[in-house]
DNA sequence: TATATAATTTAGGTTTCCCTAAATTTTTTA
DNA sequence: TAAAAAATTTAGGGAAACCTAAATTATATA
């Protein structure tokens, strides 16, 4: 039954495994998820079992398992919120990829709907996931499966839920062509509180006040 | 003993309480400390003796409980890593504040002394103490501590590495003001490829090509 | 200062999640 | 295709973290 409340961090775990471990119709074996998860198999057994009981995973007993569309949804949230925190992890604070995405194995259980909308804008969207998503656009609608579309491409009288809103980066894609990027060293060569000259590796350029504002940079 | 083993959430979260509730010199009785940790009495008991074992609380039957000198880093580690969080839930994600603290109150358990440390270096100072910050800046140089700071700050002729590019988050401002936010319910009611018209819950409006290209919409 | 009341602990139960060892089923192969 | 090997499940056990009910200890009060 659809249970409102939330599921153990192992359970989702073995969810999250279930499906990277999944390809195309195939059941999954119970001693690969042994060994995927590091649990003994008379643990997977249990645990598949349970998910079972939930209806998050159809299972049939010596003979593998797969997710149901329950349990496929939950293991898409717990993917996108392992993806965009390990993104923030690595891309916004720099820690190190194995670290970053421990920590991120560990955190993806305790995100809010809320908590992983909002770091989603704040991130925006990475490239590679866009020209994707480019491509769905132009490739034409009747995307029955591919079920997120922009709005533009959206057929009238139809009714959906707002899933993701692009921010432009414009800022960041204007500071990027001239070199300013997270990890670059710059040097302020002059400023009169309206604007600022910069120099850094690719030359020399101002940029306004309320620009510089936006650009945080550590002193050395 | 000081275990190199991480101690569990629930164990952690005992060592919170133990220290908000403590006043000065007073040992916490269990009674209170059932009420604010909302567990029954019997399972305080339970969780202190074991905190006892571990030498993390100094604990006399009948007569409660106090942090040992192990005990009070655990709490103060706690405290500062849920501060940390919560204030890039709320300054940096704009995460409603109850809603912030009980996401940073689970986080709080999983995050890495790496991982707090480039928070906390991330967030800067915090907007009360930013004044402070800004009294620096002019009072002279020598912030060996205060490292980041916006471009707009700072000194003529001093380089820096760049940390971070604020994105202005306009469109989804906007769009929030009528209502388009992540997980909200629209209609599409008529395209003409130029102008798009929609309609939800806070009535009708027009928006242009580009705008609809960057909401990303679930087909219901 | 007895005793009633309140606070606390102990005893024993449950669920989750892990384990090992034994039993069972499936698969391989001789 | 029957026996050996491999995979899987079942049975039973343990620790953690909760619970209720009963026993114990401390405190308040008559």
């Amino acid at each position: 039954m659809s249970s409102m409340d939330a599921l153990s961090e192992s359970a989702e775990m073995m969810i999250k495994n279930i499906n990277e471990l999944a390809s195309s119709g195939e059941r999954d074996r119970t001693s690969d998820l042994s060994t995927k998860t590091e649990l003994k198999p008379a643990s997977v057994t249990e645990m598949i079992q349970r998910l079972g009981d939930l209806g998050l995973v159809d299972y049939e007993p010596y003979h593998g398992v797969h997710l149901t569309k329950q349990g496929q949804h939950v293991a898409d949230v717990i993917e996108h919120r392992f993806n965009i925190l390990e993104r923030f992890l690595t891309e916004i604070l720099g820690v190190d990829g194995t670290e970053a995405s421990e920590v991120a194995c560990r955190m993806e259980h305790v995100l809010t709907r809320d908590v992983e909308h909002k770091l989603t804008t704040f991130l925006g969207v990475d490239p590679q996931k866009e020209s994707e998503l480019f491509c769905h656009k132009i490739n034409i609608e009747s995307d029955v499966e591919h079920k997120y579309l922009p709005l533009s491409n959206f057929r009238e009288g139809k009714t959906g839920i707002v899933k993701l809103i692009f921010e432009s980066n414009e800022l960041a894609n204007i500071l990027e062509k001239k070199g300013i990027i997270p990890g670059s060293r710059l040097l302020l060569k002059g400023s009169n509180n309206k604007v600022y000259t910069i120099q850094n590796e690719e030359g020399e350029f101002s940029i306004d006040r309320e620009t510089a504002s936006k650009i945080i940079v550590q002193n050395t």
